[in-house]
DNA sequence: TAGATTGTTAATCGATTAACAATC
DNA sequence: TAGATTGTTAATCGATTAACAATC
């Protein structure tokens, strides 16, 4: 159970499954089949079956899966039935966006203080919370169980900023800068959203087209 | 000459090719191996040539890439060589980090327009830019040669308007909200950025380290 | 020329799909 | 019980890697 080797392919759509599932908790659906799933997810029933089955066994035969326990099951498979104590590091608009975004603390994931370098911005209180300056950063992250740091930076500055974050022992980043951040500790987990390729992906697609 | 079947793990990885170009070239290296590409990206030499030939023929034998030409020809078939004119839909935080994004119009993406719902915000002045009502998306788009429609709104709202610039005749979607969407018309393209799936996938690589 | 490195074919590996016995 | 649908093994498909002749 979560023992065995999960491949990328199938960790992206962990939570496309997380999704659609909570659809159907909106809709009053109780339960579902493989087969109804991966139609409308834009997937195979096997396939269905084989991602769920690398991690137990969530269904019953002649009945198919249990919408709620199911849901409630991919939930904490993504460890999203934890608490995360995340930080924000540059508070730009891309920054202030995700700190206004409550869907996040909804899935456990709490935004518990913002940084900046920026001498006009640090002081200021934005959703709440007060935006610090950096220097400040390595003690709070020892201090208040931060797991996650968000380097919503220009790429120059997310390099360094990501070796900071690594040293004060921060578990991931999630990075938004336009770099493949090296890290010195392997073990950090680094899970990158890289705007501009998906816009050139989307460019590619649009000459492309069969 | 890309004309064959292209994977989406190859399409994925182009502009990451166009990155580390581009980093090459900053640093004034003007020839490169597929094997020291390779070692920089964290793929196989083999690798590096395969995607590239699916393209056409750029390097030479003995000699290597052109870090110069070959950058050139990945513009090229990422079409980033070509001009796109953008419109965003949604001008909340998301949308403004999106607009003050300069680096866009350095790959030939203009933000040619912003619309929003919110009377409030409609006639403000973003980035140079006015932002008009929505009632105007589907003439504005006719008369002005918009390519790519960016959705920068909740997902309630994000499917009905996603039809509506179908039906105005956009040629691509770049999806935020935190759905996938159903278009009537499948020539249409969808990039989705789906924030929330990767702060989940993070999530999950955190609890199920090794 | 000798050395390096490509483009490409063949081999391998892994992910997806199909099939079906088990069972609710 | 009959019908539906799972979990899982086997078959297929596709992507990655290895190998090497061609050639700069």
């Amino acid at each position: 159970m979560g023992r065995k080797y999960i491949s990328d392919a199938v960790i992206r759509r962990l939570p496309r499954y997380y999704r659609y599932l909570g659809e159907l908790l909106d809709n009053h659906i109780t339960r579902i089949s493989s087969g109804e799933l991966s139609q409308r997810m834009g997937l195979t029933a096997s396939q269905v079956r084989q991602d769920l089955n690398h991690f137990g066994e969530f269904g019953q035969q002649g009945y198919g899966y249990n919408v709620e326990l199911l849901h409630r099951e991919v939930a904490r498979i993504l460890g999203i039935d934890q608490i995360h104590n995340i930080i924000i590091i540059g508070v730009g608009h891309l920054g202030q966006a995700l700190v206004n975004y409550t869907n996040f603390e909804r899935r456990g994931f709490y935004v518990v203080a913002l940084f900046d370098i920026d001498e006009n911005i640090i002081g200021q209180t934005i959703g709440g919370k007060i935006v610090r300056p950096v220097e400040e950063l390595k003690d709070f992250i020892k201090e208040n169980a931060v797991d996650i740091g968000v380097l919503t930076i220009p790429k120059k500055e997310a390099v360094q900023m990501a070796n900071i974050l690594v040293e004060s022992g921060v578990k991931g980043i999630w990075n938004f800068a336009s770099v493949d951040l090296a890290l010195s500790d392997p073990s950090v987990i680094v899970e990158d959203v890289h705007l501009s390729d998906s816009l050139m992906r989307l460019s590619y697609k649009l000459s492309n087209q069969n």
